[in-house]
DNA sequence: CGCCTCGATGTCAGCCGCTGTCATCAGTAG
DNA sequence: CTACTGATGACAGCGGCTGACATCGAGGCG
């Protein structure tokens, strides 16, 4: 006899998207998230740092797979390198998952703290990456700059790639926003 | 004879920042800046939405500065009104707010919390910045592309302006790192 | 002058996010 | 059998934030 039953973290992110979906990130207490689970409010802060960061686990994950594509890409152009990261990212959002995606950023975009969040872990990224790009040896203004377009081409391409009767993958989005950037500043 | 001192919500923001500096911003409690202007914890809300903000008023002049920019620019190339904008925005900087804008800044960049709201203004900001760039009839993308990068290339360009050191005004620095934008995705 | 409305502030009660601390108890190692 | 581990529960408490109502100087108006 087990005296929990597993995967207490995956229910809590579970029921968490379900509540917000229902009755808003505002209108759901995390005692009501973690009722939903099965447990107790203070085990749902032993594992998430706080109500938001809920629905951002695994972002951490993302950042690596980014950071990844940029040290194993060859080559000296810096946005060269991050077209390559940007391509590699995108193993982590196969066709099956947009409609999560989808849903999950439904709730993000309705509350203005979660957007934050987001922010904040996009801009995360962005660091990351420029010191990846600088540990290959490029000037740190321009590494900056790069990661930070990169980033930009990303969010551009990721809202396109969730939008309604969007049908085409993720990787062919982002390679075509990338040029058009490219055209735009050339 | 007067019921209440003039200028509360000067002397909050003033109290906040100085605290903020002293102990931290999750040191202080809310009913402590208030204390320090003479005023009550419920003040504080009634001036400010939340604790952050306190930091951040005024900020939406500023958008106010960058979308007049781009609605008062002349041409069709979506960066050349972009940089008109950013042209026009440090106004909101002389350089002698430079030592405040980097007193600031250090609060700040000690918080999450504090740099979440930064990175919810900065991207209102490009929002607000795209819609009046649609709003002389380019496209949609290139208009996010545009305000995107026009954001990105303030970011570093402030962080420099801040920095320890640096003695040029803000308007050049900017300009500068446009170019290095340009060159390297040219 | 006296009255009245207005608006900024004070006071108070209360919810909820979040944390520290200690207890509980199945499983596991020895 | 015993000791230890580790996930969870129980509880108290702080601080952010809000709603509701009271207070009272300032300024308009008769």
């Amino acid at each position: 006899m087990v005296r929990w039953k597993p995967g207490a973290r995956e229910r809590l992110q579970a029921a968490a998207l379900e509540r917000f979906a229902a009755q808003g990130f505002d209108g759901t207490t995390v005692a009501e998230i973690a009722a939903t689970a099965g447990l107790t409010e203070r085990t749902f802060f032993r594992h998430f740092a706080d109500k938001r960061e809920v629905l951002f686990a695994g972002q951490d994950e993302f950042e690596r797979l980014f950071v990844a594509g940029i040290e194993e890409a060859g080559g000296d152009d810096p946005m060269a390198v991050v077209a390559a990261a940007l391509d590699g990212a995108t193993a982590f959002f196969p066709d099956d998952r947009r409609a999560w995606s989808r849903a999950r950023q439904e709730v993000i975009d309705a509350d203005p703290g979660l957007q934050e969040r987001e922010l904040l872990k996009l801009s995360k990224l962005a660091t990351a990456m420029t010191q990846a790009l600088a540990q290959r040896g490029i000037d740190p203004t321009a590494a900056a700059l790069a990661a930070e377009s990169g980033v930009a081409v990303f969010r551009v391409g990721f809202a396109t790639w969730i939008a309604e009767g969007e049908e085409r993958p993720l990787a062919g989005i982002l390679r075509a926003v990338l040029g058009e950037l490219r055209s735009l500043l050339a």
